[in-house]
DNA sequence: AGGGGCATGTAAATGGTTACATGATTAT
DNA sequence: ATAATCATGTAACCATTTACATGCCCCT
């Protein structure tokens, strides 16, 4: 539910045509809410039909310039100012470190370094990205710099837990007698029955 | 493209009805990969239908019990060990700190302030959860524990990051909720593969 | 003349949510 | 009896991805 009101925030700032805005999308929140060209076009024509955006000007080769209207500022900081309504977040990763026990210690032990390794090149990206920013560009981008921030934060964590999830493993290795390449052991016998 | 590997993995540790199976998604991985039913009767059709999965018995009122095939447990650990292809992570309360400048100053430090006291409290939430542990619990669902210790490292992040935040307006207080707003580049440019 | 960027759309498939619908068995 | 739990499924809708399809304008 929230392209939606990404597109409403971007033409807010300015007016744009689906293809402006496309670029605006993945230059600005490409990391934080992917959007495909597909959808950004179905999506102004939806709003458009139901008066939150409306075509302030058309152009050559048929463009369309969106703006924003009164109904949609209204929708848009009515949905920034509720937050309890976001999806649930899915995490692929954390699913696979709750099905751990279907690798061998050995297999295990090498998803948790790739995560490592992926959470430092990360780090190391954004610290680059961070670094590369004159005093004016900071001014210009503050708001993405609090993103950047949030982003170089949860890849330090990630490094650093990955790292405590590896001395766990060898702490715990009561896992895998694995027969023909198939792994067998389990850790988390079935329920507890304890915790929610 | 993961439901269909969380339920690989979980009837892999042992076989499981429909029924059986969701208890165990909202049991074990509720806050990572979140389920409903509808989705899983869907999925174990087509797990069953490609011989991912077979039906290893059928008891009484039509229960039908599933096992994983050697094929699944093949596809079970090609997905555990390939994590590159993972569906981008999205973030609508990020997406919110991105249009930050539709809203007015206050309205700002108000959503940034929500944002740290819902950090606040999932994370007393899952202290509270560690600490009703006792020994062979913690045994029991190791690999729960890994998790759980990974939602208290994210939202004590957060915390501290949204204090951060707040003092970073305080700062830098040149936008107002006004048209027009300032010029906002981008910092972070593409994926990458984020946030778990 | 051709390539690249601007500009728009549609179609098909997958994944996920909500709601509806039904019936058997067990415990109180 | 009746409520809770066990057990299955369908239908409609929304979001997302990938691929296909078209055409104008500008520059070299």
């Amino acid at each position: 539910v929230s392209l939606k009101h990404g597109a409403l925030g971007l033409i807010a700032r300015r007016p744009a045509s689906g293809y402006e805005l496309l670029k605006r999308f993945q230059r600005l929140t490409g990391s934080v809410w992917p959007a495909t060209q597909s959808q950004l076009y179905g999506e102004l024509g939806r709003l458009t039909e139901t008066r939150l955006l409306a075509v302030s000007e058309v152009g050559a080769r048929g463009r369309r310039e969106y703006s924003i209207t009164e109904a949609g500022r209204a929708e848009l900081v009515r949905w920034m100012m509720a937050p309890q309504d976001d999806p649930a977040p899915r995490s692929a990763r954390l699913l696979r470190v709750i099905l751990l026990d279907q690798l061998s210690l050995g297999q295990a032990h090498d998803y948790i370094e790739a995560l490592q390794r992926s959470a430092a090149h990360e780090h190391a990206r954004y610290e680059q990205i961070r670094d590369s920013h004159t005093a004016q560009d900071t001014e210009d981008e503050f708001l993405a710099c609090l993103v950047l921030e949030y982003g170089l934060r949860l890849a330090k964590m990630q490094m650093d837990w990955a790292t405590w999830v590896g001395e766990q493993l060898d702490e715990h290795p009561d896992e895998s007698s694995t027969v023909g390449g198939m792994p067998m052991g389990s850790v988390i016998g079935e329920p507890g029955r304890g915790a929610p």
